[in-house]
DNA sequence: GTCTATATTTGGATAGAC
DNA sequence: GTCTATCCAAATATAGAC
C-alpha cells in the first residue's frame, strides 16, 4: 500500500498528474491493474489518499523544524521551509495547492489534515504579533505564488525564492500598518482607483 | 473559426481544460469531428489558439485601460484589473498561467503575445520607479499568488482580491528597500537563518 | 472543406474463479 | 487478495469519397 503510493507518485513525476494510470501503475508494484481495486475503490480515491499524504508530509516536516527564539525569524524560518517544500516536488506541490484534477475533490478526512498544516502557519503568524485573518490569507497566497513562479519559470533555481525572507518582513509590516495605522484605506477612498 | 474557439473556452469552463473532447466541440459549431482537422492540425494546437486568444484579450484590455495620470496610482489601477481579468475566467488563468495540459507548450508566435502583456506591465513598473528587473518577477508571483487562491478558495468573491493595493505597496517597498537599504542581508548574515 | 466510416489506443471499471 | 478475462466508454486521428 506504502509501495503503491510511493509507485503512484513516481509515475506522476513522470506523466503528470492526470497521466497516471492505473494499468502501470499495477506493473510497478508487480500487480494486475484490477487488483488495486482492493486498494482503492475508484482512481479519485488515489489521488486522495496521495493528497493525504502530501499534506502529512508537511505536518511531519513542519512538527520537526527547530524554530528560532525570536518569533520573526521562526516565521521567516517556517516560509522558507514552504517554499522549499513546495519546489521540491512540484507534483505535490500542484495536487496539493492547485485544483488541477478535476474529477477530484479530497475527502473531509484529508482536508482535517490540510488543515492541521494551516494551523501551525497560523501559530506562527500569530507569535510574531499577527493576529489579523488577515495575515493569514495574504501570506499563504504569497508564499503560493512565490512558489508557484519558482516552479514554471526556473525549476530548482533560487530566482524567486531568494526574496521569500524580505516578502514576509513586508507582509508582517503592512499587516502591522494596517492594525495601528490610520483606518485602514479602502478602495473607494484611495487616490485613482477608478478602473478602466 | 471564431465560433470554434468560443465554443471550445465554453467546453473547458464546463468540462476544464483537459475535458475538451473534439466530438463535443464539432458538434456545437454544427460540423462532424473530423472536419475540425481543417481548422487545427492537432489538439494541441487548439489549445495553443485559445492560449493566444486569451493573452491577446488581456493585451486588449489592458491597452483599452485609461490610466491615471499619478504612476502608482496607475500601477495599482493595472494590477486591479489584472486581478479582476484573472478571476473572471479561471479556466482562462489556468491555461495562460498554470501550465495544466502537460501536452501542450505555447508557440512561439503565441509566445510573443504573452511577452507583449508582460511588457505593459514592465512599463508601469518603471513608471512607477521599479527598474530593478526583480519587480517584475515579484508582481507576478504576488499576483498570481492572490488571484490563484481567489479562485481556489472563493471564486466570484473578494476576500483575497481585496488586498491588491496592499501587495503593490508590498512589492514597491520590497524593491526600495533592497535598492536604498544597507547592502541586502544575505540569507546566511541574518539571525536565525538555519533550518531545520 | 466537409463528409462517412473506421482505425487505434487507452482509459477505468466489473465478473467471477481461485 | 489476487488473478484472468472482458466490458465499455471515450478519445484522437486517418483514409478516402464527394
Amino acid at each position: 500500500m506504502e509501495q503503491i503510493l510511493a509507485a503512484a507518485w513516481e509515475l506522476a513525476r513522470r506523466d503528470g498528474l492526470g497521466g497516471v494510470s492505473l494499468r502501470e501503475l499495477a506493473d510497478r508494484v508487480d500487480l494486475r491493474q484490477p487488483s488495486l481495486y482492493s486498494y482503492f475503490p475508484s482512481k479519485a480515491e488515489l489521488y486522495d489518499a496521495m493528497f493525504a499524504q502530501g499534506f502529512q508530509e508537511l505536518v511531519e516536516e513542519r512538527e520537526r523544524l527547530v524554530l528560532d527564539p525570536d518569533p520573526t525569524a521562526a516565521l521567516r524560518q517556517g516560509c522558507r521551509h514552504f517554499i522549499e517544500f513546495c519546489t521540491r516536488d512540484p507534483v505535490r506541490y500542484q495536487l496539493l495547492f492547485q485544483h488541477s484534477i478535476p474529477q477530484f475533490s479530497p475527502s473531509e478526512r484529508s482536508m482535517q489534515i490540510s488543515r492541521r498544516a494551516l494551523t501551525i502557519l497560523e501559530g506562527w503568524l500569530v507569535r510574531a504579533g499577527v493576529t489579523d485573518p488577515a495575515g493569514l490569507d495574504l501570506m499563504r497566497a504569497m508564499l503560493l505564488g512565490v512558489a508557484g513562479e519558482q516552479i514554471a519559470n526556473e525549476p530548482g533555481g533560487q530566482r524567486w525564492v531568494q526574496y521569500t525572507d524580505d516578502l514576509v518582513d513586508v507582509v508582517v509590516e503592512v499587516l502591522r500598518r494596517r492594525r495601528s495605522g490610520p483606518p485602514a484605506r479602502s478602495r473607494a477612498s484611495r487616490k485613482g482607483t477608478t478602473n478602466a
